[in-house]
RNA sequence: GGCUCUGUAGCUCAGUUGGUAGAGCGUUCGACUGAAAAUCGAAAGGUCACGGGAUCGACGCCCGUCGGAGCCA
């Protein structure tokens, strides 16, 4: 079986993760834990992406953590397959298998049964042209006149979705769909936890969260980044964006730090939103104390 | 003390010759199938500082009060 811990960016997803690991590993089993956070793949992301440290992982075993270099772009559908093959060989071993992650689709796309349609390159970048030389409008017209459907749930103004509906369909000369699935089904058998608080609770919590990114470093980390260079996706994490712009000059420290909170915040959003439609998970508040117990008993009736 | 500018949504501000208000950001909600810490949609917020006056009618004009900013003494 597969345990699951998901919850908003600051809601204690890795100590939790960790104090279940450690519950797990008391009773006689080995728990190894599997990073469902997209910028968390990313080696020399670490105060930015709040990395918990080798050695604050209780000797836990941690995968899909530092295998991406900055300059590569993540794909998800990589990740699913690297995350399954871990689960896999996690259970072959005898152990239990954590799922912890914040990326919505990262999680849903190992957890339930998604299959990511290919991609092309050269139809990719094509697309992303037109995009540009012609606007969102005129790609919804075209998507319009093959798959309808896709296109009336994307809408005329979602550039980046449109472009992806288009490839798929001509790739596989079949609709791209109208979005996820109603009914989606397990990948394999799954207890999941998701962890909440109040927003005030959060969102206090995410203010000083990144206050501590600038305290602990992330300017260097982030001028040692760009000295190496990195990709699309790494340039546009939460907060090393920010640093960015204030190596550059264009942001003051202030005006960055600001903006990573209002960023972050909004993210945090997202998630609860992305997670909220999970159906039984069990919620979990963040500051319970009693919340590892609770879990405990969750998992002895799934068992 | 005098002169000038100013007070409109939580914040920064628009508001054309008077016909009871808009934007951006924030907030809340939603979508999401190979970049997802991405990309996009929707909604809720305002006795237009306060009091009076002229007007059929005022955020807009006149008078006063209170609060900001600047300049001159």
């Amino acid at each position: 079986m597969l345990i699951v811990i998901v919850g908003a960016t600051g809601t204690g997803k890795s100590r939790f993760s960790l104090d279940l690991g450690e519950l797990i590993r008391s009773e006689g089993r080995q728990a190894e834990i599997i990073n469902a956070d997209a910028m968390q793949l990313y080696r020399g992301m670490d105060v930015g992406t709040a990395k918990l440290p080798v050695s604050e992982r209780r000797g836990i075993p941690h995968h899909l953590l530092d295998v991406l270099d900055p300059r590569d772009e993540a794909s998800v559908s990589k990740y699913q397959s690297g995350a399954r093959a871990a689960i896999c060989d996690i259970l072959d071993r005898g152990a239990v298998p954590i799922l912890v992650g914040g990326s919505g689709l990262y999680v849903s796309s190992v957890v339930y049964n998604f299959q990511f349609p290919a991609t092309d390159p050269v139809i990719r970048a094509r697309l992303e042209q037109e995009l540009l030389d012609r606007g969102p409008g005129l790609l919804y017209r075209d998507l319009m006149a093959v798959d309808a459907d896709a296109a009336e749930a994307i809408g005329p103004h979602n550039g980046r979705r449109l472009v992806r509906a288009l490839e798929v369909v001509e790739i596989t000369g079949k609709p791209f769909g109208s979005g996820l699935p109603a009914d989606s089904d397990h990948w394999m058998r799954t207890t999941s936890f998701g962890l909440n608080t109040t927003r005030d609770r959060l969102v206090s919590r995410l203010d000083d969260r990144v206050a501590d990114m600038w305290t602990h470093g992330i300017v260097e980390e982030a001028r040692a980044l760009e000295a190496t260079g990195l990709g699309l996706t790494a340039s546009r994490a939460i907060g090393y964006s920010q640093a960015f712009g204030q190596i550059r000059a264009e942001l003051s420290e202030a005006e960055a730090i600001e903006q990573t909170r209002v960023l972050t915040r909004k993210y945090a959003r997202r998630q609860v939103g992305w997670f909220r439609r999970y159906p039984q998970t069990t919620w979990l508040d963040s500051d319970d104390p009693d919340r590892v117990a609770a879990a405990r008993q969750i998992l002895l009736d799934h068992a």
